[in-house]
DNA sequence: GCGATCACG
DNA sequence: GACGTACGTGATCGCA
């Protein structure tokens, strides 16, 4: 809603127009219903709670005074082609604000098409780029290429490029049709003669109607000037202060203040989507007792805390809200300062003094508290020595329900699942250079802001609850994803040692050692450039050098891949080399030893991650500021960095990693005798597998077979592709196939799972681990093969990654609670999808390493044995 | 802000 | 027979 009007304004500004409309689709049923009873039939009927944004954006477009066009059995497509003729016809330029190709067939002298996302003209030329065609022959490509999103059927085995070859070659639909039988390959032709009428109905479902009854006339839409008190009114009302406030800087909406102002009091009553209500601040102990008491009574609250920092380990407490129903909450300050120099900071309850008010509250084990990332409520609090339980959490109820799918922010969810358009932070905060922080936000927009996002949470957990018992998701969330939360947040406020002395004398180094390189590569280019500007490297490589192969991409670009420089550096060449040694001493320097030494928290002394639990689609956890699942450990200089992860003194780290977990889940859920039986025996998986599938013995096999082996059996994860196993091998795609064909031919039950997954993943849009976690899988019903191919493979990884990523979570969860009852004092520290690392008293590592290992091993009971190996060490390298 | 590149599992 | 890739992440850099 807010991004339409966003763009509504956008255009206004930019348009040089005497006459605009917006015109909506009217209803769902249109004559194309007539013609093909399955046009867009297999589109959802849009969720209920983005209905009351329909009639919304309509009372938009009228504040605006703009003509808002639609018409009963029409789509606005239609509506479009017909005033577009009439237009010209008058004489006019008609420019179409759409990126829909639909419409792209409308292009012609007079009549332009502008794409408002990209802020691109759409012509002849991108039109001929998406369909090879002028827009005069658009519909006859479409006719015969379909198009699954509006359910055009066209020919099968048809795409745009093959229908834009036919089309150039026969000149219009009708020919080609008439003259299909001259075809010379078979497959066409008889694809061709047999939906010869397909492909006419499709023609008839593309092909716009110009010639709609006009329901305003063309004069009735002349533009003119929006009544500044109504359109303040209506933005004011939906909340969209940041229009209302760009409009009067530029001077759409006449001066600042009076008006406005009384605009606003006279407002019509809220919409259908806005509950009323009742933001207030606490500002005294007697507000705060209030509102701690009633949140007893009620056994649930929402909590948001704004600070002063997105880092919970440095951020401090500007304030923090509390929602006890729909639209009553409170905002209490805390660490609010003078909003300006004039005025004193507002008043406030100290902040120690509200934390230790609401310490019982917030550990009351009969009062749930509901957050939206609510990680971040529970460091800030910890800091305070106060411990957040119990607590749910609406962005890990999002993401039990909706992984995949699209993102879990706050601001998403209630427009998706509420319908309500959340204040954005940087409307109260600003963004960029003149960015502030919440302490600083004056105090009556920080109680709107900050009660909203109390509010929305409350109202969305409503929801989510609801529906996570309705999809029967319940024991992932309340299993899996809750009880992880705590122990997650006990590991980043652990954090981990560096050793910085070193990290310093390794960036040294690496800074001497990258200018001896760069001045040996310029010497040899002759010439001094940019290595770090692929652009400019293969310039130099490829134009000047002329060194064989440089192949450009879709950019335009040359590859300069690390792929790329090894063909080349085997070739001879000197100068590829050293841009590989470069290029992996820059990553180095730039992404960890420089980065980490930024990263150090000067209160702890330690590097603190945070771990993303609803980013991965798969159900894996991510790491980031700074990311510590991908310390380098694959080359000698990388692990030069991993040494500098150190234990504290008097311990060791212990590290604990699951041995080949994919392949033993493959073997499990694809149920392989053959596989299950191997790791039942501990024996060598990968060269089990070369043997069996290339015939040859185990004893004294060659390296490179049992390389090959490996390879398949990743790519068995990966959702194998013969295109893929040949790039990884270096081999030919038909050897790879051969390959491929060998290996299901001897493990016929993995194709069938594969294919079965597929088979899933088409028929519910989704896959499972084999915990219940769902893993939607977006595209697998795309037209296009390509990216179909990509969701297919993703949807045969998912249930394998994702039930990796279940098992080590299980295992995270009972390990510290183990541990305890062993009476042993390690932390666990870090996760890296397989590993886990944890910091022990050096006289308790033995015991440890024993108790994180069993427990490790059983948290899941599979056919085939979990094993987990461990190491320890004063470093993470040696413990690894 | 986006693509290319590269670090990890 | 056309599509262009192995699956999942995050950080940094150059460049528009």
């Amino acid at each position: 809603m807010l991004g339409f009007v966003n763009m509504l304004v956008k255009l206004l500004q930019e348009t040089e127009a005497d006459h605009l409309a917006v015109i909506f689709d009217a209803g769902r049923q249109t004559f194309r219903n007539d013609i093909y009873a399955d046009y867009k039939a297999h589109r959802p009927p849009p969720p209920d709670e983005l209905i009351p944004q329909f009639a919304l954006i309509r009372d938009a477009v009228r504040a605006f005074e703009l003509a808002c066009i639609e018409s009963e059995g029409w789509e606005a497509d239609d509506l479009i082609a017909s005033y577009a003729k009439v237009a010209v016809a008058a004489g006019a330029e008609v420019t179409i604000v759409s990126s829909d190709k639909d419409l792209m067939q409308l292009i012609r002298p007079g009549v332009v098409m502008y794409d408002p996302v990209n802020n691109r003209p759409i012509g002849e030329d991108e039109v001929r780029q998406k369909f090879c065609v002028g827009p005069d022959r658009v519909i006859d490509v479409q006719a015969l290429a379909g198009d699954s999103t509006d359910n055009v059927p066209g020919v099968p085995g048809i795409g745009v490029k093959t229908a834009a070859q036919l089309i150039e070659t026969y000149g219009d639909l009708d020919t080609l049709l008439a003259r299909a039988h001259e075809i010379r390959q078979p497959k066409r032709r008889e694809a061709l003669l047999a939906h010869a009428e397909a492909a006419r109905i499709s023609r008839d479902l593309v092909r716009l109607h110009d010639d709609v009854p006009l329901p305003v006339p063309l004069s009735a839409l002349a533009k003119h000037p929006p009544d500044p008190q109504r359109l303040t009114a209506f933005l004011q009302e939906q909340a969209f202060r940041s229009v209302v406030t760009r409009l009067q800087s530029r001077g759409m909406l006449g001066p600042a203040g009076a008006p406005a102002g009384a605009a606003a009091v006279a407002a019509t009553p809220a919409a259908e989507v806005t509950v009323e209500a009742r933001y207030e601040a606490a500002q005294d102990e007697a507000d705060l007792i209030r509102w701690i008491a009633a949140a007893r009574t009620q056994g649930t609250v929402a909590i948001d805390i704004e600070a002063t920092s997105l880092d919970p380990m440095r951020a401090g407490i500007a304030g923090i809200s509390l929602a006890l129903a729909p639209g009553r909450a409170c905002y209490i300050p805390l660490g609010h300062c003078a909003p300006d120099m004039l005025q004193p900071p507002p008043r406030q309850i100290p902040c120690e003094r509200a934390l230790a008010l609401l310490k019982d509250l917030l550990e009351d084990d009969a009062v749930l508290k509901i957050g939206h990332n609510i990680k971040f409520e529970a460091h800030l609090l910890a800091r305070h020595d106060i411990t957040l339980a119990p607590i749910d959490d609406t962005m890990l109820l999002s993401y039990v329900l909706a992984g995949g799918l699209s993102s879990h922010e706050l601001d998403e969810l209630a427009t998706q699942h509420l319908g309500y358009q959340k204040t954005r932070a940087r409307d109260v905060a600003g963004s960029g250079k003149t960015q502030i922080t919440f302490d600083q936000v004056p105090l009556e927009v920080a109680v709107r802001y900050a009660a909203e996002d109390a509010d929305l949470t409350l109202r969305l957990w409503r929801e989510l609850k609801r529906k996570l018992l309705g999809e029967r998701l319940v024991t992932v969330y309340e299993t899996l994803e809750r009880p992880l939360l705590p122990v997650l947040a006990a590991m980043e406020q652990a954090g981990i040692c560096v050793d910085e002395p070193e990290l310093q004398r390794l960036s040294r180094e690496f800074a001497d050692r990258l200018s001896g390189l760069e001045a040996e590569i310029h010497g040899i280019a002759g010439h001094p450039f940019n290595i770090g500007s692929p652009k400019q490297l293969g310039e130099v490589l490829f134009d000047e050098l002329s060194l064989g192969g440089g192949k450009k991409g879709k950019t335009g670009a040359y590859g300069t891949g690390a792929d790329v420089l090894e063909t080349l550096a085997a070739e001879g060449h000197p100068l590829p080399q050293k841009v590989l040694d470069w290029r992996q001493l820059a990553k180095l320097k730039s992404t960890y030893t420089d980065a980490l030494i930024g990263q150090i928290n000067p209160h702890t002394g330690r590097v603190h991650t945070s771990y993303q639990q609803a980013v991965a689609a798969t159900g894996r956890l991510s790491s980031s500021d700074p990311n510590l699942q991908n310390i380098p450990i694959r080359t000698e200089e990388g692990r030069r960095i991993r040494r500098a992860f150190i234990a504290a003194p008097g311990c060791l780290l212990l590290s604990a990693d699951y041995s080949q977990i994919e392949l033993r889940l493959l073997a499990h859920v694809a149920d392989i005798g053959a596989l299950k039986q191997a790791f039942s025996q501990g024996l060598d998986i990968h060269a089990m597998t070369a043997s069996q599938v290339f015939g040859v013995p185990v004893e004294g096999m060659d390296p490179m077979v049992r390389r090959k082996a490996k390879a398949i059996n990743f790519g068995i994860i990966y959702g194998i592709s013969a295109f893929g196993l040949a790039r990884q091998l270096g081999i030919g795609r038909g050897e790879a196939g051969a390959y491929i064909d060998a290996y299901f031919e001897r493990y016929p039950g993995i194709r069938d799972y594969m294919d079965r997954t597929r088979q899933q993943a088409r028929a519910q849009g989704w896959v499972s681990t084999l915990f219940g976690r769902r893993c939607w899988t977006k595209g697998i019903n795309e037209k296009n093969p390509a990216a179909r191919s990509f969701a297919e493979r993703a949807a045969i990884n998912a249930p394998i990654q994702g039930g990796a990523a279940d098992i080590i979570k299980r295992a995270m969860i009972r390990v510290p609670p183990a541990l305890q009852r062993a009476g042993l004092a390690a932390r666990m520290l870090l996760q890296v999808h397989d590993e886990l690392l944890f910091e022990v008293p050096v006289a308790e590592a033995a015991e440890t390493a024993a108790v994180v290992k069993a427990v490790m091993e059983s948290v899941a009971c599979l056919d085939v044995p979990l094993v987990a190996e461990t190491g320890t060490g004063r470093t993470w390298e040696e413990a690894h």
